[in-house]
DNA sequence: GCTACTTTGTGCCTGCGTTCACGAGCGGCT
DNA sequence: AGCCGCTCGTGAACGCAGGCACAAAGTAGC
């Protein structure tokens, strides 16, 4: 294994935290009224949802996945109370999500599974495929790059890039490792819409700067630092540190309060119903 | 009826939505008992301070890079205007978020930068290691028990188990491969508080069942499945998937109104992005 | 020692997101 | 055909989070 720079850029100021899902969504909301504030039951041909705030949007994804585990058991309709259990919801929640994009469920039947699922994947935008584009095959790169999920769910890998002259001209998954240097010219010519940063840290906002001006849109981000985007770049982060970081913070959180209440079993027992009971 | 999903376990309702901030800081919300009496002097050992909402914590591991950031520069004090900026925050918001950590910044000068990393620290619970159990040693779990960023952050990785005969036994970076069998003894005798599933969806949840009999009480996921745990375990997903799809719906959102160089009100117009018709 | 300046800490307001509760439609049963 | 029960869709209430703006508190300068 190389032994890169680890270490952290000086970062810059002035950014955005694409983290916070709420803060996303202000931005995200975009007025959306129609002016058609007439007659209450809409006779026009626009069944087009309203704006969708962006923390469905996140929950439609686990939908889609909790849909296709429903649609593998052969079930043509799925009532909101199972879909949400599936998904881990409230049921109430998935109800409201789904009126969002327009759904359409049938009253005392539930909702149409291959429906459901064609309306969000069209409201989701996987109707049409999004090349993906991963800088740094590294450690987590090689797996990522290997990785099935990515094309299975309509995210072909389409270009592979990295600065280690070992690894450029090689070949993984049949995709060509190119350099760095190329990125805009490859990203442009391949319709690239989504890149993928796996580098160190140090790389990360030199790897976006290139990425931006190739025209993506759209970045996942691995590298432990906060990327400066212009506001039409839309910035996702995957931060390990972070994820752990809060879950020590819960284990500090319950550690004080009971080290050991109940260990094993009793787990199916008590039928607690709803998510949180307090 | 439906049939309930093959993945899902009777278990029933009350899983809950680790991806989701808003809910789960409203989970966590347990009232601090401290009636905070505190004097602004001297930290006691117990700076726990009141309630500090979900969202806060996940914000104070980015500060907590950015601060290892200035730290390296030399600085001694930074101001909330800086290093907010460096962590991609509006300052009000950091300075609120400190503030939630009884936090003493000195007016006029800023924040005491050492001071301010043990404090966060302090809080997320970081000053105990957390030993770390990663189980599913794949294509995934390799470059994770590869990385250095677990133990360089306070989260030694400890052990790691598999099914695989052609796993289990050997040696990633000088921790031994086990049994999955075995995670109830090891995790227990190595006090393992976190665990980390890598393995395939259709393994998660059995997996999980077996860190949460060994005690473990928090989980990052890996895994595309939406775990059920008792109440107490604190579960966080990463999920590759749904981030590629939530990036797929703002390219969608986006490419319909193509190169805008500046964000005129003129959106209003041209109805609604929700909705991609092609 | 007093004034002016800097920066924190926070009260307040706004707005999004979640949840409850109930009316509205639809299928099935008698 | 009509009634019954099931489930969706959503209006309204509530609570949390974000952000502005200002007072408090400390520093630096004179
Ligand atoms: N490995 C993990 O499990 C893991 C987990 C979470 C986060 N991360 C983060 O992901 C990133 C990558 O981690 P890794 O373990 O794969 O590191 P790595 O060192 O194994 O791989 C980094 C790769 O990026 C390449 N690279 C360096 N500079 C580059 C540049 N300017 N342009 C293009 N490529 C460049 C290197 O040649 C190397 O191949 C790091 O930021 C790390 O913090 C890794
Ligand atoms: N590889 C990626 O880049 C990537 C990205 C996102 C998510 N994921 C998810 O992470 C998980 C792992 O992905 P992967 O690519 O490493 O898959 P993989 O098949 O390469 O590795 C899975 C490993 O889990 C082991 N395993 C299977 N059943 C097990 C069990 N019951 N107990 C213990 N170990 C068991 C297997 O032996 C194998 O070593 C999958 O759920 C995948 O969807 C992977």
């Amino acid at each position: 294994m190389t032994v890169p720079p680890q270490a952290d850029p000086p970062v810059g100021p002035g950014s955005r935290d694409a983290q916070d899902v709420a803060a996303a969504a202000a931005r995200a909301r975009v007025a959306a009224k129609l002016a058609a504030a007439g007659s209450p039951g809409s006779a026009v041909p626009h069944p087009e949802a309203r704006s969708v705030p962006e923390a469905t949007v996140a929950r439609l994804a686990v939908y889609l996945r909790a849909l296709g585990d429903v649609s593998a058991t052969g079930a043509e309709t799925v009532s909101s109370e199972d879909l949400s259990a599936a998904a881990g919801v409230n049921p109430a929640k998935l109800r409201k999500d789904l009126s969002y994009i327009g759904s359409n469920g049938t009253r005392g039947v539930g909702y149409e599974v291959s429906r459901l699922i064609r309306q969000i994947e069209l409201v989701l935008g996987l109707t049409q495929r999004h090349a993906v584009a991963l800088i740094g095959v590294g450690n987590l790169g090689h797996a990522l790059a290997g990785y099935g999920g990515f094309a299975g769910r309509g995210f072909p890998l389409r270009a592979l890039f990295d600065v280690d002259p070992d690894l450029v001209g090689i070949n993984i998954n049949g995709i060509l490792v190119e350099h760095v240097e190329r990125i805009g010219e490859v990203c442009a010519g391949l319709d690239v819409t989504i890149g993928v940063i796996a580098t160190p840290g140090a790389a990360a906002q030199l790897v976006c700067d290139r990425l931006v001006a190739a025209g993506v849109r759209s970045i996942l981000n691995f590298a432990p630092v906060v990327l400066q985007v212009p506001a039409r770049v839309e910035v996702r982060k995957v931060d390990l540190a972070v994820e752990l970081q809060i879950l020590s913070f819960h284990v500090a959180r319950r550690g004080d309060d009971q080290v050991d209440p109940a260990p094993p079993a009793a787990r199916n027992g008590p039928a607690v119903p709803a998510v949180v009971r307090r």
